[in-house]
Order: C-alpha cells, then structure tokens, then sequence
DNA sequence: GGCAAAACGTAGAGCGATCTACATTCGCTG
DNA sequence: CAGCGAATGTAGATCGCTCTACGTTTTGCC
C-alpha cells in the first residue's frame, strides 16, 4: 500500500505533490479557466513526475470519455484499412482517442459491437453497419452521437457519409456498355432477410445495375448473382463460372458489388482461362498491383475516413441538426475491361 | 428528469423496480452467491423491461472493465486482419468485450496505442509492439496482464505467442538453394534506430538469413535492401530493381520480409519482365490467388491470435507465471519461386 | 421443538474524476 | 485608502457500480 509507485498515480496523489486541491489539478487538465501561471507550472511537474494519467473510467461517469468508436464489419477487407486510416488520421492534434469495436464473428450486422461501444461510454459512434434498422439507430443517437458509413438513408437523428453509389455504378455500366458489353452479369452479396434496406450501398448498386440495363435495352440481358456473406468466395466464384460456361451461359462482363467478389472472380477466370471482362468496386490496393490490373471505383475511403471523424467530433461539440455528405466517385480503368471477343 | 426513458436505466432504477436493493441487483448480474432463484427472476426481468444495461466506466472503476485490448500497428496489412479474426473467435461465449486500438499515424511504435488501451481500464493488452523496450512494457505489466504477439525475448513479466521466425527462414532459404538460387538478396524494413532489438520477428528472418547464405557458402552473395517503414513499397521496388538490372547486380531471387513487401517486388518483377524469384512471408489472402501465385510462409496469425486471447484470460483469472509459445509455419510453395534461367 | 448453519438480503463505503458554489486575494480606480 | 470586480483557489456532492460486513429468515437435524 505505502510502496510508491505500487498503485498507479490518482488525481489526488497529484494534488498533494503539487500541494494544491483536486479541484485545481482538474481545472489545470481541463485547462478550465481561473488557473495561473504558476499553478499550471507546478501541477504540471507534478503530474510528469508521478507519471500521472487521468482515468478514463472516472472522467467517463461524469460526462465525456473523451474516446470515440468505430464499428467495422469485417476487417479483413482492405477498404476498411483505408477508411480506418482517414479515421485516424483526423484525430491527431486531438486530444480523442479511437478504438474499434469488431462485429462479432459471424454476426457481421453490428448491433453486439455498437452496443459495446456504447456501453464503453464513447463520446461517439461511427458505424458502419448497413443492415441495423433506422429505428434502432435512432434510439442509440437519442444519448450518443452516431455517423453511419455508406448509408443512404437520410435520418435527422444522426449523420451520414456515403459514396454516390449510383453514379459509380453508372460509370460502370457506361464503361462496360462503351466497350460493346451487352451481357453483363452483376455479382452481389446475399444478405439475411431485412425489410426496407434500400438504403444500403449494395442494394443501390444492385438497383442502379438493374435501371441501367433497363434504360439502355438490355433487360433480357440482367442476370443477377449472390453469394452468402461468409461464403469463400473464391470456391464459389469458380463453380458458379465453371457452371456457365459448361451450360454456355457466361456472359461477357460480370460487375462485382465489391473489390473482394471481383477479385474472386478474376480467380476464377484466371484459372479457367476464359475470356470474360471483371470490374470491382472500393479500388482496394491490391486492384492497382501490376498482376491483377482490375478495374474498380475509388470511393475515397480515406477521405470519407476522415470526414466521418470530423462530424463526429462536430456533434460532439454540440451540433444537433443532421448532416449527410455524399462522395464523388472515381472509375478506375484498368486491365480486367476489355471489348468482348468478336 | 421525470420523464422515462430519458436517461439509460440505473442498477438503482432496477432495483426500484423489482423491490430489492442496489447490492442485491448487483450480485445477480455477476451471479453472485447469495441469490433466490424468485429474485434472480425478478431483477432479470426488470433488467429486460428497463433496457439496463451496466455501465463499463462504473464498473472499471472498482475492478475490471470485462473489455480486453489489442494494439494493432498497420491494420492495412492483411495478416493482423487474419490475427483479429482468431483473436475476435475466442472470445465469442465470453462475456468480454474486444477493442482495438491502432497505432498512430506516423508512428507505428505503439507506445501511444497501448497506453490508450491502458487508460481505457481495460483488464488485458494484447500488444504486437515489437520496437517498444522490453522495460517499458514490464512497467506496464505491473499493472495489467500483458501478452505480446511476435517478439522473441522472454520476459517473464508478460507472455508471448510467436511464430517460429529461423524455422520459417530456413525452409525459404532451404527451398531456394534447392531450386538453384545462390543469388538470394534479402529485402527487410528499415526500422528507427532502438538497441537491443533482436527480439523482432524481422531481425530474426535477417539474421538467420545471413546465418543460411554463410553457413552454406554462399557469403559472397550476401546482400540485403531495407525500406523504409512507411515509404511506398511499389515505387521502391521499381527503382531498386531498374537499378539493379540496369547495373548487372540483380539478384535471381528476392527474400522479402514480409508479404506486403513481396506483393510489391512481385509487381516490379512484372513491370520490368525480368526473371526473378521471390518468396514472402505471411501467407496473406492474396498470396494464393491465381494471378498472384506468390511463394510464401504461412505463419499461422488466426490460430495465433486466438491463443493469444486464450493465454490473456488466463492472466486476468490469476495466472502469473509467464507462458511462451511458439508456432511452426509452413512453407507454401507457389508459382513465384522457380530455378533461375540458366 | 430448539438451535446452529446455511441461505438470502441490505446498508454503506469507496473507486477517481468533474463541476458548481463559494471563499479568498489581488489590482485598480476614484 | 475604501471598495469592487476580476482572478485564483477550495470544499464537497456526485456519477453507477462492487463488495465487505452485517442483519434476518429458512432449513436441517437430533
């Protein structure tokens, strides 16, 4: 107990060593106004001396933790890195701080982890969780700022960032329609049942595929494709491609939802030799590398990383009026597009 | 004030509503000796009717946080994603919480980063830290379990769960001489100046590779390339090896410490149309696909990340005498490896 | 039936910060 | 040099939970 150094510094410990009261030890942290010179000289000698560190749990009891969260569904999509990288990125220079919650294995929808963000007593949430119901959101944004990530939703209980998900789509498809692609396949996710989820990028991505088809006199031409969540998508890649071509129903481009089904994809196309066009969407790092050459979208990840801090951060300062930013963007070309075999 | 629901239910407002006192709720939520299975009843049920959920700070602040950390250094390398996936799996069933915090932008040392974990009260760091001093980090082990991921010094203050770093090497190395190779350049991160760092996972591929080139002869060949930790890998490799091929001096297969490395030099080698070998360490997702086809060592990250979780609790439950353990890669022999051209 | 032991439940003191309300001192001005 | 506002500092309640130390019932057993 009297050992010294035995149990980590108290605000308390601090007050004596720089003999004044607590109060003014946490005015001198909070740099609250009434401190002087002098004051803030010896308490902050004290406090390096003692190796003192405020508690999180403490601050966190009465008022802010000074800590914000990030859900993020499934980390091992390199998008994610990036728009983490933004995150973090945003917050240096504050005194914030960010920790990640993961949605729990095999529950990628993201109820379990923004709630143990919440429990965590952040200041603030960004979430990334497309599939949780608006209204639920709502109830979380009653006592905690939230920024949802690519939802299109427009609610007015919690901002959103999100990329324009139809005009990237349509850069897509004109790309593709440009080439001479007629037959042109789209490859999305399977998600669990969930009513009214038209505000989630894939699902603006699916509707957008299907008008675009439409619009242009291809209807007989849609066909869609889904693969679970969890499934390896690279095994299904290769059955579904393998199946086509056996029953000579390939078609010429195949749209891929996201980065990670596209390259699959490629796999599969690769290993069966066949000549079919592949586009992606996020424009992963790996899309650029000079053996895989894929043709995608950049969303900006970081920037919307980056972006989706900030109005955090404004929230938390006291903005209550909903904000919703929408991101421009980019069709990269590359090798995986190409006109279609004569 | 009044009005319910305006505020997040109390352990207080639970007892209230199920007529039973403040410690009597208390015991049932940790399920506490001492409770009648009518009382277990009725506080259940008004936790479930006023949503309560117990607030983390209140409890940190008197015990545990039932919140563990990991401080991850680069969450856009695939490999820490596959390490979070074994980590997030072993704690499903129980009632922990997982969070994650990256090291800062620009400095991926990790101090800060774990210190944050600390701060957040949590009961358990797991850290993948390999610059930060041992003494530093037994300092913090004072307090809080710690488990290190990858370093191979033995303090017995905290734990460590690493790869078998020379077995991994030598099968590369051994693998390469077979093929023919005597021409093997290593090429490694160039990390800050820090003393005594033998313990890194890099320094120990480096030196056993040094030790493989001497031991069989081949000493002269010995020659190693660093880069610099957040330089861009691509652009890097370019140059190098336009250098290289422009002077005579290219080597006929190519060490990469790790795969994101690897990935790099293998895009170099395909710009350039040059015939060179290169082996990566990892094992990353990309590795084996078709377009890639990347030789490389796989590490075992999920298991790993899994135990490391595992050997955590048992810290938190008690244990205090440190645990080291080490596990066997596998050499995966892919397309990027060949004998040289004659 | 009586009595000890087990079972069940409660009171109340902290944990480490923040923040309001208040006391004291200082610096000026008229 | 009295008097007043500004500047500086402090006391003490409070946040939500845990846990020890005790009371009060029940139960079991001879």
């Amino acid at each position: 107990m009297a050992k010294p150094g035995e149990r980590a510094a108290t605000i308390e410990d601090v007050a004596r060593a720089a003999g004044v009261s607590r109060a003014a030890v946490s005015k001198v942290l909070r740099n609250a106004y009434g401190v002087s010179e002098g004051m803030r000289q010896r308490v902050g000698d004290a406090i390096e001396e003692l190796h003192y560190r405020p508690s999180v749990a403490a601050r966190a009891m009465r008022g802010s933790s000074f800590t914000l969260g990030i859900e993020i569904p499934d980390f091992g999509n390199p998008f994610f890195a990036k728009v983490l990288l933004g995150a973090t990125g945003a917050l240096v220079g504050t005194n914030y701080q960010l920790i990640i919650a993961p949605a729990e294995a095999g529950n990628r929808v993201g109820y379990r982890a923004i709630e143990a963000l919440v429990d965590q007593q952040v200041d603030g949430v960004i979430g990334v969780a497309p599939l949780v119901t608006r209204e639920w959101l709502e109830s979380i944004a009653e006592r905690t700022p939230v920024v949802m990530f690519g939802r299109h939703d427009l609610s007015d209980a919690y901002d959103t960032v999100a990329g324009d998900d139809e005009r990237g789509t349509l850069a897509i498809m004109n790309h593709l329609f440009e080439l001479g692609h007629d037959d042109v396949l789209h490859l999305t996710i399977d998600v669990v049942e969930s009513e009214q989820r038209s505000h989630t990028p894939h699902e603006v991505r699916l509707s957008t595929y299907l008008r675009a088809m439409e619009d242009s006199g291809r209807s007989e031409h849609i066909r869609v494709a889904k693969v679970g969540d969890s499934e390896d998508f690279a095994g299904f890649a290769l059955r579904f491609l393998r199946d086509a071509v056996a029953t000579g129903t390939a078609p010429t481009a195949i749209f891929a939802a996201h980065d990670e089904l596209a390259l699959a994809v490629l796999g599969a196309i690769t290993e069966l030799g066949v000549d079919i066009s592949v586009v992606g969407y996020d424009d992963v790092p790996m899309a650029a590398h000079p053996k895989v050459s894929l043709t995608s979208v950049d969303q900006k990840g970081q920037e919307m990383g980056g972006r989706a801090i900030e109005m955090l951060l404004e929230r938390v300062q006291g903005r209550t009026e909903a904000v919703h930013e929408t991101y421009q963007p980019d069709l990269m070309v590359r090798g995986t597009t190409r006109a279609p075999r004569g």
